[in-house]
DNA sequence: CTGAAAGCGCTTACAG
DNA sequence: CTGAAAGCGCTTACAG
């Protein structure tokens, strides 16, 4: 691989000048620019990052770590994070934990070993706040209520408010026997959905109908059928996030069950793929696009520098579909 | 950031000996092996990996190149590359190009730039070619057709063979009248799928049918809804993939059309969706995780220095679900 | 078994 | 406007 150096020898100039051309920092003798250029371009030379991260102490990217990149709510997530990096002129580079927290300490690890300048992490237990505590670059948490000082920002929307809606609109829609599907309750955004419902029923004064089960499809099927023997009256479910509301479809049109007919359903998530199916799901959107701005723009504009605890939390609002009438 | 000087000092050892018990490249005295250990453990130490990066011009990372990772199948994709890299020791950094060329380019000079040790392109148009001429990295081209020297390797399955297994599957299932909306030509695997739909025709004298659909939703909804007014007779439709065949099964769910009472369905690509929708979708399944896992394993295993032309073809098969008979 | 030295390829004060 | 020098933090011959 050709280097500054000869760039510079073949251009008849030392590798301050072939630098200050290439990264616009001085004025330069359009002469010499021209010539500089035109090697280049014909060498096919490309600056070497390695050696530029090791002076500038920063890799000029972006870090992010989700638990799956296969859950399509990551991939949204992780595809927005990508876009508005690149825009501001880092590169996104993204680590998949697979839920193992191992993983996620690994990829921290990494992350801080190459010099990444800031790190998202959307979704994490709390069990990586321990690592982020001594974590060198700032750490912005995403789509998880944390607090505290480990963190520099926390960026999440208002689940609560989304477990209530979801349930208001269910008894709006005329349902009578709701039964929330509850997610994972040592998750934040499953733990405050659930809340949300549970006031709403006491408003209302309609008895609390649950299962639990995790931000997993097959769970979903099994809860699901488990569901329809303990609550066989059920007329309107709240999933407890979009892929879960997906199972659910499956077990009530495998048994016939109509849908909205005679149960309707509402996730949470608003994933790409619930408007794709047939019927299309109602859910509640999470302003995705907009939390994974923020994340980048606070890292771009270097808003992070007197951190601790920076709170942003984004409404959520109700898209009525097809699966509720 | 502490540096391995800093360890050095703080262990009463030279940095050469540090960096030897790190990467266990020579024996060191045990006492003092303990001593670092202990020390790099104290003060949270990680090796600065851009500076490694730069002595052993390598970043130890394969690079990998997709259309779009919000398109399931290139997640998928893209999740297995990550694990096995991982395992091999490799750093997996995923590009996204959102099917722009100048994108593409972007993301090969940035994985030059980092030094990669290989780049793998998965499902890029042939206007890349120019660019990987000259790329001082190995290449490995998946999920496309490519020949020529410009790549390492080539990894693909048997399209054709898919398109026939699709359109024989429909006529034992019974379908009389098959369309196949046909995938974007420009793409061999587009292009060659329909080649096989177009010899079992010939082969069973059915005439041909056809419209012309991009790997796209909103595109799938449009053409369905165009094949219908064209072939009204339709009993059977491929479409050029699974994303395209739920956008038609969508439009014939509104239209109150039986699936597959009146009209069966096969897509292509068995992405992790099609059997979560209900009915399950008949596909045809292309070995991704085999295919991500022999690219790794090339650039792993160092297969790829006499490069050139190595091609591998995988087999396909066809997974009857619910929308055929 | 261990350390001093050189070098990976860049960038930016520092002189001029 | 431009070049020589120093340094970013590692690793590996090279001596010992």
């Amino acid at each position: 691989m050709i280097t500054i150096r000869e760039v510079a020898k073949l251009a008849g100039v030392s590798a301050s000048t072939v630098s200050r051309v290439i990264n616009g920092t001085a004025k330069v003798d359009s002469d010499k620019k021209e010539r500089i250029l035109r090697i280049i371009e014909e060498t096919g030379f490309v600056p070497n990052e390695a050696a530029r991260t090791l002076f500038r102490k920063s890799a000029k990217t972006i870090g992010l770590i989700v638990p799956s990149i296969r859950n399509p709510y990551f991939t949204e997530l992780a595809a927005y994070i990508d876009d508005f990096s690149l825009q501001c002129g880092f590169r996104p580079f993204l680590c998949n934990t697979g839920y193992d927290p191992e993983k996620e300490k690994a990829a921290l690890q990494m992350l801080i070993s190459m010099k990444a300048d800031a790190i998202i992490v959307a979704s994490c237990s709390e069990y990586i706040k321990e690592a982020i505590k001594n974590c060198p670059v700032p750490v912005v948490s995403l789509d998880a209520m944390w607090s505290g000082p480990e963190v520099a920002a926390c960026i999440h929307c208002d689940y609560y408010e989304g477990g209530r809606m979801a349930t208001e609109h269910l008894i709006e829609s005329g349902c009578h026997n709701i039964v929330c599907i509850k997610g994972p309750q040592y998750r934040y955004s499953a733990r405050y959905r659930y809340q949300g419902y549970l006031d709403v029923c006491k408003e209302h004064n309609i008895p609390e109908q649950t299962v639990e089960c995790d931000y997993d499809f097959n769970q979903g099927l099994a809860m699901t059928e488990e569901l329809l023997k303990k609550y066989p009256e059920v007329d309107g479910i709240i999933a407890c996030n979009d892929i879960v509301a997906i199972s659910t479809y499956k077990v009530l049109y495998e048994q016939n069950i109509s849908v909205p007919g005679q149960v309707q359903i509402v996730g949470f998530d608003n994933i790409s793929f619930s408007k794709l199916l047939s019927p299309e799901l109602t859910t509640i959107i999470q302003p995705i696009k907009e939390m994974a701005e923020k994340a980048v723009e606070l890292i771009a504009n270097n808003e992070l520098t007197e951190l601790s605890d920076k709170k942003f939390i984004f409404p959520v609002s109700l898209i009525a579909r097809q699966t509720t009438k």
